[in-house]
DNA sequence: ACGACTCTAGAACGAACGCTCTATTCGGTA
DNA sequence: TACCGAATAGAGCGTTCGTTCTAGAGTCGT
């Protein structure tokens, strides 16, 4: 069911409570992980109230936990989808990401880093849907850098094989860049990932 | 001031209260986060009592936290300093590193990850402390790659740079790892690593 | 006008949290 | 032997946790 200004199609600037809710919690545990974001605090700042909460997600802290990590996959998938068509090479694409990622963490004051890391840690053992979660969002994005690789030209085991280098790569760099304070981790790999790029298809051509 | 057991200079098999709260931590952190670790599991499971805890860490749990990720920079580092000298060249060192880390997080059921990220992550904005440990843990581990490669002859600038990336890749490879419950992305990191020091070698000769 | 239903609202529950406190045990020194 | 500080031991503090519960407000079809 819909709310009022939903069905009014009222833009952006009412969004319904579910939608608060949601973005609110994967705002807060994408900054203070899973078990450091309370029910309480996410209702809060979400201007909802408790039932509210337990109404949408009646399975409780896991549930809500699950839809937190799928509204920052499709979010960060935009945002590399929105990257990837910045360049036509993907060497290049790739290096204006770590830039633009840098730029991002940075103006956070290093505190909003990958949607999903810090969620999924330290619950991958204790909550299977909320590890499911996190890894299908890693494999979107993986496809989002294979699907830019291969229109390039590069065969099909050659740009699977990339793409997962290149998330990993940008992720851990995301890592490094937000516990340092320092942007030197997203840049270096940009760079290096370009170059490495541009390695593997001189190699196969 | 240290207790019977390490006066006699016995081995590993009796270790003194204080270490062991410390390594406990460490572990528990490391799988859980440091939201997700209580005092009292940490003192149950390391056969200490609150007291003790208390007695040994009077600065509470941020203290105990920043003790722990201390450790965990120190046993990654040795781990790191024997994978390094397994090969001459730097590449392979590294690739076997890679392979390496990956036995060992598919042999904890891919629960033991980066022993610092997971305390690091969530608690960066809340715990100056526990930032710094650390970040001097990532400049750590990085400096002994750095050496490795400025020891096979790469320049300063390079060296330092491919240092960087070196790590980021590896703690990226190794959470998504972790997260995809597969040890394909710390492979692939691995292969791709060896890739780029080989080409960033032939650029610079 | 009216039941049916969705959603909002927040008090209250038991459990667990980090931490403080006092009491007790123990080994080394005077 | 007497003593002292290190270390152990755990009851209990106030707070917050995730969750449940009942009550009310708003909105629809009929």
């Amino acid at each position: 069911m819909r709310t009022r200004a939903e069905r009014a199609g009222e833009p952006e600037t009412t969004v319904g409570t579910r939608e608060r809710i949601v973005r609110t919690a994967s705002r807060l545990m994408q900054r203070q992980g899973y078990d450091g974001t309370g029910i309480k605090q996410i209702s809060q700042e979400a201007a909802a109230t408790l039932g509210s909460v337990y109404h949408f997600f009646p399975g409780g802290k896991q549930e809500l936990a699950v839809e937190a990590i799928r509204h920052g996959d499709r979010e960060f998938a935009e945002l590399l989808t929105g990257m990837l068509a910045s360049a036509e090479d993907p060497a290049e694409a790739i290096e204006a990401a770590a830039h633009t990622l840098a730029g991002q963490l940075r103006q956070s004051d290093w505190v909003d880093g990958c949607p999903v890391t810090a969620t999924a840690l330290g619950t991958a053992a204790r909550a299977p849907d909320i590890q499911r979660a996190a890894a299908e969002a890693f494999a979107r994005w993986r496809g989002l850098v294979e699907a830019k690789l291969r229109a390039a030209g590069f065969a099909e085991g050659d740009a699977g094989d990339l793409a997962h280098t290149v998330i990993s790569a940008l992720e851990g760099a995301e890592l490094a860049a937000q516990v340092s304070r320092d942007e030197t981790p997203l840049r270096l790999a940009g760079a290096h990932l370009a170059q490495l790029i541009r390695a593997v298809r001189n190699t196969s051509s």
